[in-house]
DNA sequence: CATTTTCCTGATTAAGTAATCAGATTTTAT
DNA sequence: ATAAAATCTGATTACTTAATCAGGAAAATG
């Protein structure tokens, strides 16, 4: 019974190195992120995480899986609380672009992570043809789908215009300097700019 | 006088280090690029690298600025051949999709080096602020703002339109799979998209 | 309370890293 | 031709890495 406990020790620990790893991350990047910097920085020693994760691979991909989750979990609730495609699509850009501005060292890891590891054949993650399994874009997809075939969405290609405005969200964290937006404001000219795009006519159209 | 032909040979070896350094960042990948596996490449001695570069970040840097180079001359050349706000941002927008179907190998080492370098601060690259300098940054944003004030192209925020271009652009890379789009094709829709958005009337807006 | 299982550490291992250096080879200059 | 300067290599340096291992500490179990 007491099974419990030892499963909730092991997977609080994992947890907190998961974390630890996030963390390391988002200070040195991918290549200075070793176990010994991640250990340090969960005051651990570095023989711990080998006990809990069989790899540093294997540590890589549980943090992107648990980066991933959160993200996705975010944006899809905040979608999901209307029912029509047009607000749905608001709430889709707004919600993207608002998880990078209150989760940047979230967001800075996946990104050290998707663009810095590979497969055993050195496939970069980014390069890997999951996006069919992408639940982000599978559901972008289908809103887009949804407004076209109710007529409010003027759309040619939906997977093209689903990269356009995954682009546009992913661009948004290369602003820096003194070209520096607010996530409300970006968001607000961004969907202005995809309803032009997609001829909505709504209330947000100004 | 002979001088010319040690600088000759120094460039010329130069330039043969630069070549293995992106062949191998493609291959590998930054983590896994050390020295020893460039100049396995080159064949030639890793002590001959060292000789040439100060160190690793200084062939690292002038990798990545070889790499700037060829990209943005490629684009902004096929760009200015048009004297027009309207078919400059076409050529742009197809320039710059084109170069990463032609020069795969180069926009991957170029990915490979901005997403993985850090400075010695422990800033990334691509967060670092150099906006301001980028050349086809600023190149786009003038190209819009001509549109704009000789009334072809409706847009509030230059900026945010300019940005929503290139994660257009910069995602078409992503694209893997059962997606995939031919790159002429991806560069008419999202034309396409932008015009619209942008309510341009011209040949292209079919 | 004793014992077994889980959890954890310090030390060690083997491999790979960037960089240096003495000296060989090639090229250039006289 | 010969001396000087450049280009280049193999070996070595000191260091970091991921992973393993023997055994200690803590917790659960009977």
């Amino acid at each position: 019974m007491d099974n419990n406990k030892n499963t909730f020790i092991q997977e609080a620990r994992k947890q907190q190195i998961i974390e630890a790893t996030i963390a390391t991350l988002d200070d040195i990047g991918y290549v200075k992120a070793s176990l010994a910097q991640i250990a340090k920085r969960a005051s651990i020693s570095t023989a711990l995480i080998s006990y809990h994760f069989v790899d540093r691979q294997d540590l890589i991909n549980q943090s992107l899986q648990a980066l991933i989750e959160q993200s996705t979990t975010f944006i899809l609730t905040k979608t999901y609380t209307a029912s029509d495609p047009v607000t749905q699509l608001a709430n889709f850009i707004e919600a993207s672009i608002a998880y990078q501005a209150t989760h940047p060292k979230e967001n800075a890891a996946l990104l050290e992570i998707v663009f810095n590891a590979r497969t055993a054949h050195d496939i970069p993650y980014y390069k890997l043809p999951d996006e069919e399994e992408d639940p982000l874009l599978t559901a972008l997809c289908n809103i887009l789908e949804d407004g076209k075939k109710q007529g409010t969405f003027s759309v040619r290609s939906v997977n093209v215009m689903a990269k356009v405005i995954q682009g546009a969200i992913g661009e948004y964290m290369l602003i820096g300097g003194p070209l520096a937006i607010a996530a409300e404001d970006y968001s607000l000219e961004v969907t202005n700019i995809i309803w032009t795009a997609m001829k909505v006519e709504g209330p947000k159209n100004a």
